[in-house]
DNA sequence: GCGCGTTATGTCTCACCATACATATCGACC
DNA sequence: GGTCGATATGTATGGTGAGACATAACGCGC
C-alpha cells in the first residue's frame, strides 16, 4: 500500500465555549462521549482512555448539567454493575462535533498547511 | 430596538499541535502576536491585554523557537529603549491563523448551532 | 555619563487542578 | 442475603504552571 501521506503531523484541537457561562466542549468531552458509546459505561471509557473513574464521571456531570437535557444517560446497579448509554441528544452533540472537527480539517487544510511549512521542523509535503 | 441576535455567544478557540514535539499555537498566541504588531513592543503589547511581560516574552521565545525564521524580531536599547516587530513570517502565520479562524466560524456556523441549540441556556432563534 | 524604557533571565511562592484514595449505594443474579 | 461491578461523592495530597519580584544589559539622547 502507498503511504503517500502518513497523516499529516498538524493536528487541530476545536474548543467550544458557550455565553458567558464557564461551560465549554472540547476533544476530550467528545472522546469520552465516544467512549461511553463504544463500551456501555463510564468506568470501562476511563480506563481505556487513562482517564481517572472521577475525571470521567465529573466530565459526564459537566455535559448533563450544561445541556438541557442529558447527554449521557446511566444505571446503577444490576445484572453487570450497572452502565451508561449516550442519549439521542449526546450522540447528536458527539455527532456535530466530529462533522465540524472533519470540516475544519479539510477545508483548513491550506491554511494550516501554509503555517505548518514555516516550521522548522516543517516541509511535510516532502 | 431589535436585537434579533447579538452575536451568537458560542466562540470557537483553535489550536494546532504540530508533530511529536510540543509546539502548539493558539489563540492566545495570536492575540500577542497582534498586539505586537499594533503596539511595537512586548511589554506593551502584555499590558494590554493583562498579561506578565514574563509570559508574553516566554510566548515569543517559544514561537521563536518552533518556526524556522523567528516570527518577532526584537531590539534592545535605544531612544525608545527597544521594541519588537513582527517578521514576514509572523505576519503570514498570524494571518493564516486569522483566516483559518474566520473559515471555521463561517463554514462550522450549522454544527456549532446544532449543538447549541441543544444547551441549557440554548434556544437562540427563539 | 546618567537616565530611561525595553529586552532578557533567574528565582520564589502560591493557588489550583488533577490524581489518588476511601466509601457509600444500587440492583440483578445466584 | 451475599457477591459483584458500576455509579455517585467526599477528602487529601502533590505537581505544575502562572504570577510576583528582582536584576542585568542594552543603546540612544541629553
Amino acid at each position: 500500500m502507498l503511504r503517500a501521506m502518513a497523516a499529516p503531523p498538524t493536528t487541530i484541537r476545536l474548543r467550544l465555549l458557550f455565553g458567558e457561562d464557564g461551560t465549554m466542549f472540547g476533544p476530550g468531552k467528545a472522546d469520552l462521549l465516544e467512549g461511553i458509546a463504544a463500551e456501555g459505561s463510564i468506568a470501562a471509557a476511563g480506563r481505556r482512555m487513562g482517564m481517572s473513574y472521577r475525571r470521567a464521571w465529573s466530565l459526564v456531570e459537566e455535559m448533563n448539567a450544561a445541556f438541557a437535557r442529558p447527554l449521557v444517560d446511566t444505571s446503577r446497579g444490576g445484572a453487570r454493575g450497572g452502565g451508561a448509554r449516550l442519549t439521542g441528544e449526546g450522540a447528536a452533540v458527539l455527532a456535530h462535533y466530529r462533522a465540524l472537527e472533519a470540516q475544519v480539517a479539510a477545508l483548513g487544510a491550506p491554511e494550516i498547511d501554509g503555517i505548518a511549512r514555516l516550521l522548522r521542523t516543517g516541509a511535510p509535503g516532502r
